[in-house]
Formats: structure tokens, sequence, C-alpha cells
DNA sequence: AATATTATTGATAGTTAGTATCAATTAAAA
DNA sequence: TTTTAATTGATACTAACTATCAATAATATT
């Protein structure tokens, strides 16, 4: 992701490309995926806070920027690749894997269709341990407790 | 979900069940789904903020309670009415219906397989606008932005 | 260009949903 | 009845924001 697309982004849309915005932009252009706002806060202390969050915001709703949850539920954010897509996090190191499964989509379609209105939005994540991280700790995980055992989503 | 089955998921594994332990279980028992731990904390107001969260957690883990995250990303507890399944949430009355799609299961496990490691866990969550919703509002909804759009989870 | 309008900012304080610490207190085991 | 181990709760802290609102900046209008 570029500086560049970052700034088309928010240009012509009613948005205005103010100094503060842009510092937010070039702190997060080139990033590695997996970043958090508080290390953009850090990185551009003279943007106020609420502006780094505001921006940050704006990017993920204008699909610039992907918002995805950990298991532990704390907050990353990434470059989409492609377009709509979802998550693999590793549960280990955090390298975070895109991948794209328009069955997924079309089973999620059908739902929606039979049952329960209309689907507004889905949240995909699936959690693993990577390759690497395998390798690293000699065999495949074994979490102590199984992460989406009996119930939960 | 009765008392007894809090009880019992508590008892014999190796946990204590104590009279604060009680109190939850008793306070959450027979509750509806989509609760928040602060209405708990509310509730008895005797045992310590800690307690509360430490025993919704320990049931969570027992598979006896399941956490959601809403669109927003705000957390929701719900009893769980079936295995393992996930949630459709509706965005507007918070509504929420379990499913379960074998075929979703089988996909993300081909997927594991195929290039990303081990998957030790998985999070979905489908947001929508609820039959009844869309009666009150008149016709099906129609959110400003695409939820899902672009890019994103 | 001058003025009006609207968007944006940032300092501050507040919120939500927790977790860490750790001495005091149980409960269970020996 | 000790001993051991689990549990508790008060307190303080953290993460990730959001609300408020006066001040400022950008854009549109005249």
């Amino acid at each position: 992701m570029t500086n560049n697309d970052l700034v088309a982004a928010i240009e012509g849309q009613g948005y205005r490309l103010t100094a503060p915005r842009l510092q937010v932009l070039e702190s997060i252009a080139g990033r590695d995926s997996n970043f958090i706002a508080e290390e953009v806060c850090a990185d551009v202390p003279e943007v106020g806070r609420a502006t780094v969050f505001r921006t940050l915001k704006l990017l993920v709703e204008r699909g610039l920027l992907c918002k995805m949850i950990l298991h532990d539920g704390s907050p990353r954010y990434s470059f989409p690749l492609t377009g709509h897509h979802h998550h693999l996090v590793c549960v280990s190191c955090g390298a975070i894997t895109e991948f794209q499964e328009s069955e997924i989509e079309q089973l999620l379609s059908q739902l929606g269709v039979s049952k329960a209105g209309t689907i507004v939005g889905h949240r995909i994540e699936v959690y693993v341990v990577c390759p690497t991280c395998q390798v690293r700790y000699g065999g495949p995980a074994k979490p102590e407790l199984p992460i989406s055992a009996g119930a939960s989503s």
C-alpha cells in the first residue's frame, strides 16, 4: 500500500486532505501488516490521538485498511492485498495471511435467505499456528484448551 | 441454561464451587442471551469485579457460555443452545440466532491443510437485520456503507 | 477577495472491558 | 488438624477507544 493510494482514497470523496491526515497516512504507508493504533500515535505525536483513531477508522470504512480481531480480542490493522477476504492469523508469531473462499460467502448468503433476514456484514477470522512456528516448536501445535470447543463462535 | 448445568460445569473439574462463583452463576442463569459483564457486576455488587470476569472467562473456556463480538467490536455473552456453532446477530435489535454449517468447517479445514498450518480456532459472526426489524423499518435494510465491502474480514 | 459555511482538529476527560498484583481467605487434601 | 493449593477482592492499571467543544482550517459563495 503506497501513500498515493491512501491519499486517493480520501481526496475527492468530500473529505479534506489535511496535514494531520497526511501525517497519519505517511506513518502507516509501507508499514507491515499487523500494526496497532498505538504505534501510529507514538510515531506522530504531533497529531492528536483522536485524529489518529478517526483517520484509521475512515480508512477502514473506505476499505483501504482492515481491522482484524485477534483471538484474545485485541485489534490489529493490516492492508488488504486483495478485495474481499478473510484472515489467517498465527497465534504464535502474529503473521497474517489472507484467504478468499467464495464458497463460504455463498453458504452465508443461503443462510441469510433461508432464515435470518438480510446479511449486512460478517466477520471471519481463522487462528492458526503457521508452518514456521510449527517447525520452531517441533511439531503441530496443541493448545491447552481447544479454542473453538463445544460452543462459542 | 439452568443453574445446575453451570454448577456441574465447575464442580469436579478441579475447580472449587465457592460462594462468589455461585452468586455469579445464579445471576446469569436464566438470563437472556446477549448480556454484558457489567450487568452481572451490577447484579452481584458483593462479588468482586475481578471474580465476575474470572468466572465468566472460566465458563467460556469450559464451553458453557459464549462470547461474541458485535460488529462495533463490543462483546456480548450468550448461552450456547447447541454444540459448536456460530452467531447471527441483528445489528438493529441485537437478537441472536445460532447456526451450524458443517460445510464451512470443512472448507476451513481444507484451507488449513493446504497452506496455513494448523488451525487452532476460528471466529465467525454474521451480522444481519432480522425479519422483525426489517418489517419495523419497512423493507430490507440498506446500510449506508457496505459493512464487509472491499476488504476486511 | 471577503465572507460564510462546513469540516476538522486536539486537549481533555470519560468509557468499556477488562488484567495484574498480592495479601488475606477459603476449601480440600494429607 | 495441619498443610497445601485455589480463590478472592481491593486497588490500580491498561488498551482502545469515544464525547465534548472551542479553535482552526479548508472550501464555497457572493
